[in-house]
RNA sequence: UCCGGAGUAGCUCAAUGGCGGAGCAGGCGGCUGUUAACCGCAAGGUUGUGAGUUCGAGUCUCACCCCCGGAG
């Protein structure tokens, strides 16, 4: 039996824990370190995917629990695929809507079997369990399927994130069951596992054992990058990354801050997504080289000059600031179109120069050049 | 010229004679496995002008100014 997704470790940066490898899956190569954009709703919003695809990225994510509750799972696979349906053929990692019933608050109940959502679409009521969130992955066919967790929420305590990393656990190996049915299955998309644990590392290290002993092509860090102060995140990520095996790819959920993926890719981290990007593109918010830039601010009113002068993306190649300003506060949609490009352009473009730093041994060197340009984040 | 209506924040409008507000615009901030082209904060005023009644007037009275509609 031959997993669809495989990784293949390059090398381990001599200074630091950074890691450079290639991950190959049924719709391609991808080089990690990586950074993912999000596309929730089978469309990384304002982005036309090729455009997601000349601006350098590899891989997006899609949302089991959007596209469950619309168009459905089923149209998607009548439509050939989520690949074929949103035309990208690259490969696609779906996201299992565990997320879900954390960002859903309160209008969602946990239960062993499952977790019961209220849908925001029309109320109307669902029920998300391991094997379902699993059907709708497979219906979907994403090259990366996530494990159906819970994401406690950052003030849970000890014995809370203790029981919820329990469920988490019997909802994985309701995961592998499910999905390892068949030969077929299996060397057609892989499941990755979760690591949870909240930010307890003795729950973190027992998250850690029990999804590697499952033996599964990927794992991923969940639960961290949800409010809390950056100096507890950096604190668990000195240790949790290592945690997992070596010889996996190891993903960091939810992030994608500049800063935070510089801290992820030194500690070991291969992949990370995000919305924020795409989200504060839409909020006339850009990342620059040379730190944040709000283009709503008045200052550019007649900036006649590009978003960031280091970037030849196809917004900072043709448009001023002052243009990008006058589009966002008219509420023109090509604000949110070239603001999306550029953002989603910058991070996979650091990426990028983050693997050709690993690659010549100056990862550190390029990190505080970086740190040195960007200034405050 | 007469009749009617109206003048309150940049704009559109609220406010039983009892602490002048809202939406939008303008300024600024936040956003991290997307319920987010979203959310929040601050600022903004001699209530057209002048007089009067009243303990107290955006509100009632008078005059004037200006705007809108109608008549001539």
């Amino acid at each position: 039996m031959k997993n669809a997704v495989t990784f293949e470790l390059k090398k381990t940066d001599d200074r630091t824990r950074a890691r450079l490898g290639t991950l190959h899956t049924p719709h391609g190569d991808v080089q990690t370190p990586v950074f993912m954009p999000v596309g929730t709703q089978a469309t990384v919003k304002a982005m036309k995917p090729e455009e997601v695809e000349k601006l350098g990225a590899e891989i997006i994510l899609g949302n089991t629990y959007h596209l469950y509750l619309r168009p459905g799972h089923e149209i998607v696979k009548e439509a050939g695929g989520l690949h074929k349906f949103m035309n990208w053929h690259k490969p696609i990692l779906t996201d299992s809507g565990g997320f879900q019933v954390f960002s859903l608050g309160h209008m969602r109940k946990i239960t062993e079997e499952g977790v019961t959502f209220r849908s925001y679409l029309d109320g109307s009521k669902h029920m998300l369990s391991p094997e379902k969130s699993m059907e709708i992955q497979e219906a979907l066919g994403s090259d990366i399927m996530m494990a159906f967790d819970e994401c406690a929420p950052p003030e849970a305590d000890h014995k809370y994130v203790e029981k919820s990393l329990a469920l988490t656990n019997r909802w994985l190996k309701r995961c592998k069951d499910y999905h390892y049915e068949t030969e077929d299955k299996v060397e057609r998309q892989s499941l990755f596992g979760i690591q949870q644990g909240g930010f307890f590392k003795d729950l973190r290290k027992e998250s850690s054992k029990f999804i590697s002993d499952m033996d599964l092509p990927g794992y991923s860090i969940g639960g961290l990058s949800v409010g809390e102060p950056k100096e507890v995140f950096l604190d668990m990520m000195d240790d949790c990354p290592d945690m997992l095996p070596k010889e996996k790819p190891r993903y960091l959920m939810g992030v994608g801050s500049p800063d935070y993926l510089f801290e992820g890719v030194e500690r070991g981290i291969d992949m990370f997504d995000c919305v924020l990007p795409t989200r504060i593109a839409r909020h006339g918010l850009v990342m620059t080289s040379h730190g944040r830039v709000n283009i709503k601010n008045k200052q550019y009113e007649r900036d006649w000059g590009p978003l960031d002068p280091e970037c030849d993306c196809y917004t900072c190649r043709n448009y001023s600031r002052a243009y990008l300003r006058h589009l966002f506060k008219s509420e023109e949609i090509l604000s949110s179109m070239l603001l999306s490009e550029h953002n989603l352009h910058f991070l996979v473009n650091t990426m990028k120069n983050m693997r050709e730093a690993i690659a010549e041994n100056r990862f550190p060197e390029y990190k505080k050049e970086f740190y040195d340009k960007y200034g405050k984040f």
